[in-house]
DNA sequence: ATTTTATATTAGAATATTCTAATATTCTAA
DNA sequence: TTAGAATATTAGAATATTCTAATATAAAAT
């Protein structure tokens, strides 16, 4: 992975680094919802929300129709942001190597035949 | 989502929101790999890199065995880590909705029957 | 024992993010 | 055409993150 590239994909993690973030994209991964929605689900003020769905916008992991003066969003990268929920709310034990083990694995790279 | 929990994943997702430690997890992704390796493949000094990889410690996505005064750093969440990292390299094009299909969805919700 | 090598920690300045308060915009309905 | 409802923007204070410089620790080699 190279600078460049690295620098984008952390503006794009941190779009989700953000718990009422997380929370507002949970909500569109079961639905588009108005702004109005979000203020009665999420203890934050509307202005808040507006601010957050304004960074969610410029990473492009959510868009909007009008609906009048309301506007409806929705998720516009459904597969990222799906697969990034559910990695999180996945269970992945935390495991720990010994010696010999990493000694082991350094003739058998991840990913490799041995696997 | 509730509180608690968005907020616990906005703390792990953190841990990913940086240029050089993602370059550190993908580079864990290879293969345990030791400080000095990540010296030579990343443009910043050993303070910083050992300051990072505190943040992966702490978020529990890495561990080490001490290998002389040399510390061996590998995944400790392999699966996370990779499924993150694949889901960030992966192509996610912007989808755009229009008036109509949000107001079809309305009566269909995401994940629902009529997927 | 001392030096060297590898890595970690700490303090603080520089920078970025987040929230609050005030205000603006845009659409609809009266 | 004015008022109300829904949402956005802006400025700045509060807070958190990051980097640099200096220093510490721990094991290995001399």
């Amino acid at each position: 992975m190279d600078t460049d590239v690295a620098h984008e994909r952390a503006e794009l993690v941190k779009a989700f680094a953000h718990p009422t973030r997380l929370r507002i994209l949970a909500e569109l991964a079961r639905g588009t919802r108005c702004v109005t929605d979000m203020e009665e689900l999420l203890p934050v003020t509307q202005v808040n929300i507006s601010q957050h769905l304004s960074v969610l916008r410029n990473a492009g992991l959510v868009g909007f129709v009008r609906d009048g003066a309301a506007r409806c969003y929705y998720l516009s990268r459904p597969e990222l942001v799906e697969g990034v929920l559910a990695l999180l709310s996945a269970d992945h034990p935390v495991v720990r190597k010994t010696r010999e083990q990493i000694d082991r694995e350094k003739n058998r790279p991840r990913g490799g035949p041995h696997r």
